[in-house]
DNA sequence: TTATTTTGCGTAATCAGTTACGTAATTGGT
DNA sequence: ACCAATTACGTAACTGATTACGCAAAATAA
């Protein structure tokens, strides 16, 4: 198919779907050939009866790997042939056990032919192709038991919008978007208190001109987060507090948060700091859990001036 | 998959196509991951349309490898969306020319970050296979283009069946035989001849002792197919007759009639034969073919004892 | 012991594709 | 110039799978 060289790897699953379908339009003349009178679509169950033990419709369903509905219709079929005996498991009546009948067995030595003829016929095909179509899809099968595509997308989506956040220190022009972002989580959570008001409306005033630090982070040169440090005079166990992170709620699941955080904490130790605090609230737990990757601990009886704050962290950065 | 490792590859299709539901599981959510508002299934089709031409129905179906019915269903779902428009042809009012509204080319450029991101996880997870799924694909399409997995395994179990047949020569024991598979082919085609009677009923008499052989093919120890080399004494041009070749029904298929023939013809040059003849009928169509295969030519002018006889041949064994 | 949860499995609805078929328009042969 | 064959495409029926749901039996918890 020349489509599929055109539309790239997005389209594997169409792929694997068409080459799935010119395969199995062959199989009913296949098994006809053979004179077997069986479905193709039965023939998972049939084999796994064939090895001789009788099964349950959801053991069946789970060895062969389909849904019980599927498997319930193909026995009640195979049993319509007279293929397969169904009876009610003495011990626990809502067992229906299967078993291969005289037909059956007799079916299973005839199909044996066919059966090594059509594998012989796959092997060979395999030995005339450079890759290896059957090992390849074992190997896929295990990719994918590991994550699955949606899990690797959303990372690889991640990677690349991560990629495009740029992280700078902060500038007049971001004085708006610095008070904005943090207003609007604060909202949403808490009340705004009155140290909010003064280091959000004058944050040169009270944070720059003291020492302290901004960073933004702009996507497509649009801040969309913010970070402070704050120098904490009150108390000489730290150098820093980091606070007012916001990110805004239109550019979530791009790890803004987890970038700034990095960045600030590389700020303060390229300063010289050696210990950072910061509160939080037991509600945020998404925070929270970034702050514990970013490496800060709990640390307890401590107070803040802000009434929000009820969790207390700091980090080492030695 | 576990089963698959057991039953081996006879069950590729079925390990295709759980392949295949295990990837298009997620592409849906995919899909909502981006905000694209398109169901999976109209991807192909959407894709041929937003690089920028118009197409019909039959056109877009034939690009993207399905029936056209599934292409007209896609394309009246996406147009109930407002994503394309369809129109009649004014010169040819059959057709439906389809094309992407604005809406549409919005999404398509929307999905372009989704393409590229799926595009970069199916090949990172390609690069840490060791055999290349994609590739693979591509091959096995190539090579059932080539020649579909029936046409192949028709020939595996030729090949499997004819190693089964041995080719011994004549024995009293198989004179019954003889007998049978000769006059059942001719009293389905002809009818029987008084040459016919001679020959069969006294095939010593009339074959063996004026110097002729007979050969046998045996399938699991069964005679099903016979043919005899009987001398020409009247024409000096020609050292035997192939003759009375015949194989039983049941066992067609399996490349007897070619097995026979080789093996006789073997034998007329290892007596050091130079010339044989055979008469046939022109609507034995398979047997004539047969002979081309086993380098007879056809001549012209001669005539023989059988009133069936309308076709005669003859080889050089030099 | 009794109430709740889990399990086994059958039925119904759904889904994404297919083949079969019918109709209308176009093309081609005589 | 006309009749037959071919083509475009929509509708209907079928297929092989799935999920959703519900009931009864068994296992577990209170």
């Amino acid at each position: 198919m020349e489509f599929f060289e055109k539309t790239g790897k997005f389209a594997i699953g169409s792929r694997l779907r068409m080459l799935n379908e010119k395969i199995s339009k062959d199989a009913p003349e296949i098994y006809r050939l053979f004179n077997v009178e069986l479905q193709p679509k039965w023939f998972p169950a049939f084999h796994v009866l064939s090895q001789g033990e009788e099964k349950t419709i959801t053991q069946l369903a789970k060895e062969i790997g389909h849904s019980h509905p599927s498997v319930s219709k193909i026995i009640t079929e195979m049993s319509k042939k007279g293929l397969v005996t169904e009876k009610k498991d003495e011990e626990d009546k809502r067992r229906n056990i299967v078993t291969l009948t005289e037909k059956g067995r007799e079916i299973s030595e005839k199909i044996a032919f066919q059966y090594q003829d059509v594998n012989a016929t796959v092997e060979e095909m395999l030995a005339q192709t450079e890759n290896d179509l059957w090992k390849a899809l074992g190997e896929w099968e295990k990719l994918l038991e590991q994550k699955s595509l949606l899990e690797r997308v959303i990372e690889k989506k991640k990677e690349r919008e991560s990629k495009m956040v740029k992280i700078v220190e902060f500038k007049p022009e971001y004085k708006q978007a610095f008070r904005d972002l943090n207003v609007e989580w604060i909202n949403t959570y808490f009340k705004m208190e009155a140290a909010d008001y003064k280091a959000l409306d004058h944050p040169e005033e009270y944070i720059l001109s003291k020492g302290g630090y901004i960073m933004v982070a702009l996507l497509e040169d649009v801040p969309v987060g913010v970070c402070a440090l704050i120098r904490m005079d009150d108390d000489p166990d730290y150098d820093f507090e980091l606070a007012k992170m916001a990110v805004s709620p239109k550019a979530q699941g791009k790890s803004i948060g987890k970038l700034l955080g990095q960045a600030i904490i590389e700020k303060a130790r390229s300063v010289g700091a050696s210990k950072l605090y910061l509160g939080s609230n037991s509600i945020l737990k998404p925070a929270i859990s970034l702050y514990h990757k970013l490496g800060f601990r709990m640390i307890e009886g401590r107070t803040s001036p802000y009434v929000r704050a009820n969790v207390h962290m700091e980090m080492n950065l030695n």
